[in-house]
DNA sequence: TTCTTTCTAGGTCTTAAGACGGAGGGGCGT
DNA sequence: ACGCCCCTCCGTCTTAAGACCTAGAAAGAA
């Protein structure tokens, strides 16, 4: 019985990990630990997010190890996609960002992404090991940090901009380039009266009182690249 | 003749390495790569700034690869450490600079501390294996877009805000948070006329059109948390 | 169809912003 | 003592910003 269940994590259930980082470097750390645990093992690498979505689709992982900064599509996107993907096939994957800085504004967009943990490159491969094999039963692990973060966030619950419509978007973009209303309808062929009609309502839905604040808000929240 | 150097390089003079990144899991990817090549080894591990300068002062080793970010001491102020040492005891330790982003304000720095490449980690490892190699031959690699970056940087040399003065950059850090004449004139109790002269020598010195575009120099620069 | 939202745009009015020029006092180096 | 820079402040003038109100066209939902 022990022996059979021994054999079954070696030759069956071996959690299956899918690694989704830009750096090849990381790649090669990750895969060199977690191959040396007996119960895990890597199934496939990702370098960028769409690889990342269409691998996790193909091999059906347990677990992705997923960085935030990639190109192509980032970490965020990924993990919905994955998400997504797994709740249209009956798939069970467990995404589990591992980044490595606290960006405050990426955690609770990341968690409603649908990832099931939270970890920053900075926790040793053990404590990656365990995140691994807890997200495998179904626990999550949030780093430390992360869950003072997540109280501050919480009231927070949506960003305020996604109650803008499209185009109060890309003015805001603008904004937060440092457009004049005059350079913003040029590039938008619209008039500047329309422009200034959409700051209004702009500024009234994020209930900052001028453009300046506007601008200050659209780089904090990192809208205009 | 060829034989003879060959053993040379692989008995005597393999290339020793040292390791400095605060990640565990980056120093095993590059060990775990640097280990599949015969010509080099990992000679030691450190995992700040403090551990790389004294590490590198007792095993002299060719070549440091040295992360930026790192606790204790960053890899700016190791590099200088570094190349100091080596200045006095004459040994030849080559930094290569391997981080993971473009940090604009940092490559020259670095440069001028004394790094003799600038890698970054989106590189592959092949990439990192030959910087390896040339740094021990004398030959310095900097990645493709830290020369632009170079050239970009040579003319500002310095940011430009450190050309304004003192009473400048305050009431630039308060343009930053948002702050209109009237409440920086409040805050630092002086009159609003002469907030606005400030300003208008702000946007003079920094080349800017208006308080919006300081506004958003001032956060994308971290001049107001 | 009707209602609502979004995007467009015009008019009017108020005010914050910023340019430009002048000016006095204080500190600091030579 | 003199010049130079910094900080302070004044007045004037122009214009960009933004509030507030109105309104038409198009698209989409009820």
């Amino acid at each position: 019985m022990e022996e059979e269940k021994v054999l079954d994590v070696q030759k069956n259930s071996k959690i299956r990990v899918l690694l989704a980082d830009d750096h090849e470097m990381v790649r090669m750390g990750l895969k060199a630990y977690i191959s040396t645990d007996d119960s895990m093992e890597v199934v496939g690498e990702a370098s960028n997010g769409r690889q990342a979505v269409a691998l996790a689709a193909a091999l059906k992982p347990d677990v992705v190890l997923m960085d935030l900064l990639m190109e192509e599509m980032n970490g965020i996107e990924a993990t919905a996609g994955i998400t997504e993907a797994c709740r249209k096939s009956g798939a069970d994957t467990k995404v589990i960002i591992l980044t490595s800085f606290i960006e405050e504004d990426k955690v609770m967009p990341a968690l409603e992404a649908g990832a099931f943990s939270y970890l920053l490159k900075t926790s040793g491969p053990e404590d990656i090991l365990r995140a691994i094999r807890k997200a495998f039963n179904g626990e999550s692990v949030l780093e430390g940090k992360v869950s003072q973060v997540m109280i501050r966030s919480t009231r927070k619950v949506k960003a305020k901009h996604d109650l803008l419509t499209d185009r109060e978007m890309e003015i805001l973009c603008e904004i937060g380039r440092g457009k004049t209303n005059k350079e913003i309808s040029e590039c938008l062929y619209i008039g500047i009266k329309t422009v200034k009609t959409h700051v209004s309502s702009i500024l009234a839905k994020l209930e900052l009182e001028d453009r300046t604040k506007a601008a200050i808000y659209a780089v904090k929240n990192g809208l205009s690249d």
